[in-house]
DNA sequence: GATGAATGAGGGTTCATTCAT
DNA sequence: CATGAATGAACCCTCATTCAT
């Protein structure tokens, strides 16, 4: 009879960020205890360490997982059919979707987008982070550039820097829509969605030919 | 010979204070350990806890400190001479001190900002802080009917919402300028001052009459 | 016009024993800080220091106040009109009412009763206490006597040795009958008074001639 | 050569909680901190938690263990061979033995004897105390019923309430004896052996049909 | 490889007490 | 005399981490 095959060890680590993640969403990284983790795994205290280094690890696997899940959305929105206009739309609604899926680490990855990693104390994970970064970057780079080339976006923009602004901008915007969604709802009488919508098309103008 | 004038307890509380800010600053707040602060502070633990009640309202007390800043801040902004647009840039640099004064409790001063304060466990510091909040929003409210009532802003604009998403937009890109200053500074070869100057010109295009 | 006169300590000492009574009844003498009782009391902190030497004096203090009144109530029991039953009764009652003004104490007075007190390290209060608690045994003491002289009580009787054995006895069941109140109600259907008048005939059956 | 069998769980809770009974016998539980026991037995503080919830948890094991020893006592002692009256003295020695061996618990043991704990805050600990004081009893019921039936006892008691102020009279008079035994030493001349045996004998009267 | 066992280091908080004024 | 101010010492408890097996 054959043997049964051991789990690879990338299944272990599979199991345990999923169970980690889903702590961390409940109380919140500071208050997830590794023992926490161990209990709702299944795995001893001492086999998370076998796993993960240290919980540093374990965090900067789940950032860099929520990077690349980012990195899926952005590059659907954007290679999508449609006009310039409705990509843009598309690429906001990623952006969306990303922060409500990982709300936990939105601050940290986008933190780490790009760390100057000369350092030697990095993280194998935060040098990919860093890389999705990257990666992203080059995709909405591509995206404005096609917009000015085609005459959609106004010629006088710095490029790199608009990208660069649009990015924070939507970024703030949507955080805020999170952080005060009660408070949206009861003075500006909006549900987030349309929030949302309107700040959008409203930067849209910022950076559009149209008046 | 006049006696010596005891310290009244508030330069007590501004010392602790004072040092707790830095030791947040350099550490953050969970690293920093009421040890740490009685240590540095030449204070003994236990006096700590003669002017704060505890870890909880030294924070809540540094966080309303920075909202009444950034308080003072805008209202000097609003309050200038000066056109629409000129006083609109004071507003924006008027949050970029803010957050270069303040980088800790920007988040959350602003996510306290509108908190629903029916609850009976919040600090008095925590409902001062909201106030501080509701009376910045009034500020920006003003200060955007103004701009619309002289003709200067687009007369279609939902107010409340536009201010709010402004804020957001605002708070994300210069937040953005500080963690990623360095990586501004080498692909976009700009001072973070250059572009945020810029983007707050690019948010402007959004809400201004011209073309 | 004539100066206010000052307080005497003995004021002082009693406001302050009577406040820190009050607060031992209501939440444990542990669990009531020298803090509690100088806020509720309306001294400060230190002068309480000033009246009495630490928290012990003070306990010590209250211990003796209950002593006395414990002599003060076995004592107008022992000298009553009636047939020596009907004292006997008299001193039961005296006893149970002792402990229900000071359940606190009760524990601690009746351990100090006959403290060995050639150490040095004893508070005055504390010898108060025992010496009061002579003068209790020979109350009784000569209790006892008269009952074997007039021949209500058996002849045979060890006085000093019964004396102290129906102390620990009735102090027993009436701890007992405090402390499990409910229990008595609801497994024995009786109220604590029925059980105890029963249980002081059962004990004097044991010491009275009649069959 | 066979493995060394680790240790299991129980002896190092045995280990600990012997440790910290020791302590708390000399030093009273209050004044026993986690710290002591820790240095005392040689376990680490942490580790202490490891086998102890809480403070509270160790002590209620220790109040547990005694509970079950009283209970392993008495019912020795009811199931003697002997006459009624050698029985009742026998239990009378369990007691003592008991108070002797647990004097901390025996006051937390007997107050516990019977909460009523329809609430859900209890540790398993403390109902399974409640569960032992509740055999204790039917222990004794059963022991006084048979002094009934067979003519020993006289007709009219009324058994719970005997029961439970016999339970309350032995109690405290042990607990007399052991407090002020110096004090019986000098005062009645009388060993604590001597003095119990005849304080039971008393008491004994108080229920016996004969004269 | 997997883990039961163990822990050092530190967390925030409280308290009885002292002392300069 | 009275006290505001200050604190050393302790308290219970938690956590990320290590290591022998």
């Amino acid at each position: 009879m054959a043997r049964r095959k051991k789990q690879p060890q990338s299944v272990h680590r599979k199991n345990i960020s999923q169970i980690a993640e889903k702590l961390f969403m409940e109380k919140g990284i500071e208050n997830t205890s590794m023992n926490d983790i161990a209990n709702e795994s299944g795995y001893s205290k001492a086999s998370l360490y076998v796993y993960f280094k240290d919980k540093e690890e374990l965090i900067a696997v789940l950032v860099l997982e929520s990077m690349e899940k980012l990195y899926e959305y952005l590059s659907k929105a954007v290679n999508m059919q449609g006009d310039f206009y409705y990509r843009y739309l598309e690429i906001c609604q990623a952006l969306f979707q990303y922060h409500s899926e990982y709300p936990l680490y939105s601050r940290m990855a986008l933190m780490n987008i790009n760390i100057d990693f000369e350092g030697t104390d990095f993280l194998p994970e935060e040098k990919d982070t860093f890389r999705v970064g990257e990666k992203i970057n080059e995709l909405l780079w591509r995206f404005f550039r096609e917009g000015i080339e085609s005459g959609v976006l106004k010629r006088d923009i710095n490029m790199a820097q608009t990208t660069f602004a649009m990015w924070g901008m939507l970024t703030g915007v949507i955080q805020l829509s999170f952080n005060k969604e009660e408070y949206i709802n009861r003075m500006i009488h909006m549900q987030q969605k349309e929030f949302l919508d309107r700040s959008f098309k409203l930067l849209y103008k910022a950076i559009s030919m149209e008046e």
